[in-house]
DNA sequence: GGCATCCGTTCGCGTTCCGTAAGACTTGCC
DNA sequence: GGCAAGTCTTACGGAACGCGAACGGATGCC
């Protein structure tokens, strides 16, 4: 995958959530950097900025679309809803306002990739205990009872599936699941709290979602062999 | 393949695309050079916009159609739906909505190239539950009634059935069913609506065709066996 | 031409959910 | 035990969301 920008914080910020995403992350500064890293790593996926010094990002694009067909998200300063469709217009695959959250630009990269590979086809079901969670049904059930999840809560309990027996701070959790490179941790504090009240057996003590003091949260199965014990 | 388009820029983009697809494409730019290139060249499948100057891109549909089978696929302009339907009633292989993404236009000719050559047979019948739907014949039926679907009703009913158990966003819809990479996604909520209507047996506790909250809409069955639950 | 159908859009209303603040409680430390 | 920092609980306002109803326009049919 190939990141134009030309703000090296911003490059950064969303780098490093594309990476730890699972994806190979090559960065250009400028439009000729971008054509030539384009030409050279033939990425599968370009991510461009529409505002860049030199050639601008449009002009990059239709280069770009002479010489191969690679799926190409448009960044753009302003998200008025004119650019948003002259973006698409112009044959975009996607499209995302700035100031983007990092995690909203995963998603985007994700499902511009699933289009181009093949339509919707359904991620595998987490398994883990007595819980089952289907990511694509959206539908999280404890002991074939489902459990009526409202979409943080889903997302937050996803990843924590996804990451037994391992901590996870606050501001990780802010930043993985929120995709929130800053705000008030007390947000996470209360999400947990009402998944909790949904996944526990006795919210009061909880037994899997639960507390290190001074660190953060994790989610560890009871009668489920430990990764780490 | 022939690429028949008025429009250089779009002719370009597109052929270029296609091209970049390992497909060897021929170029008309109006009616008569379209019929001409098309018993030269006999190709395997025929891109033909609506819109053309001279002869009209139906009437070269319908000339096609008399001397032989060639898959087509139409290009029509924004909006206009019932060329759509007129289109496809007319026995276009597929159609596409300007401003299309190019590869959109990939997909769709690798698609109905996969159709034609792989069978003749019609597609086949879909069942699931007490629904049954006939793609070909255009009908749909609950325990053996027939349901008086619209088009678009029809169409959503379709891509539904054909993904049960599965979470759809509007945009998913809009994009899938509709063939826009933009618009209006309250489009898709007043159709969900009056589909609603007409399979649910309370419309206004829909237990089959379920609002997934902040996220989209589901289709699942009950009786019929629950991909988690 | 007149009528009916279908489609896309708009607006108001009720509901759900989220983030935050504030106070009570717990834990670790002295 | 007393204190401070961290965590839990509860409550609330606002925003986002989905729904229903209705409208205007386009099209096809008689």
């Amino acid at each position: 995958m190939l990141l134009v920008d030309d703000d090296p914080t911003v490059a950064e910020v969303a780098s490093s959530y594309l990476r730890a995403g699972g994806f190979v992350v090559e960065e250009a500064g400028d439009g000729f950097a971008a054509l030539q890293a384009a030409e050279r790593f033939a990425p599968d996926l370009i991510v461009l900025d529409r505002m860049l010094p030199g050639i601008d990002g449009l002009e990059v694009f239709r280069r770009l679309r002479e010489r191969m067909s690679t799926p190409v998200i448009l960044l753009t300063a302003l998200g008025s809803e004119d650019e948003r469709i002259a973006g698409l217009e112009a044959g975009a695959d996607d499209y995302l306002a700035k100031p983007f959250s990092p995690r909203e630009l995963v998603l985007r990269v994700q499902s511009v990739l699933r289009r181009s590979i093949g339509e919707f086809t359904p991620e595998s079901v987490l398994e883990y205990g007595e819980f089952r969670l289907d990511p694509s049904a959206r539908i999280a059930a404890r002991a074939g009872v489902e459990l009526s999840l409202t979409v943080r809560e889903f997302d937050l309990f996803e990843f924590l599936l996804k990451h037994p027996n391992q901590v996870f701070s606050r501001e990780d959790l802010l930043r993985t699941v929120w995709g929130w490179t800053y705000g008030d941790l007390s947000t996470v504090t209360v999400h947990v709290r009402r998944l909790r009240e949904k996944i526990e057996r006795d919210p009061r003590s909880p037994t899997m979602l639960t507390t290190v003091w001074g660190v953060g949260y994790r989610f560890t199965m009871d009668g489920v062999p430990n990764a780490v014990v």
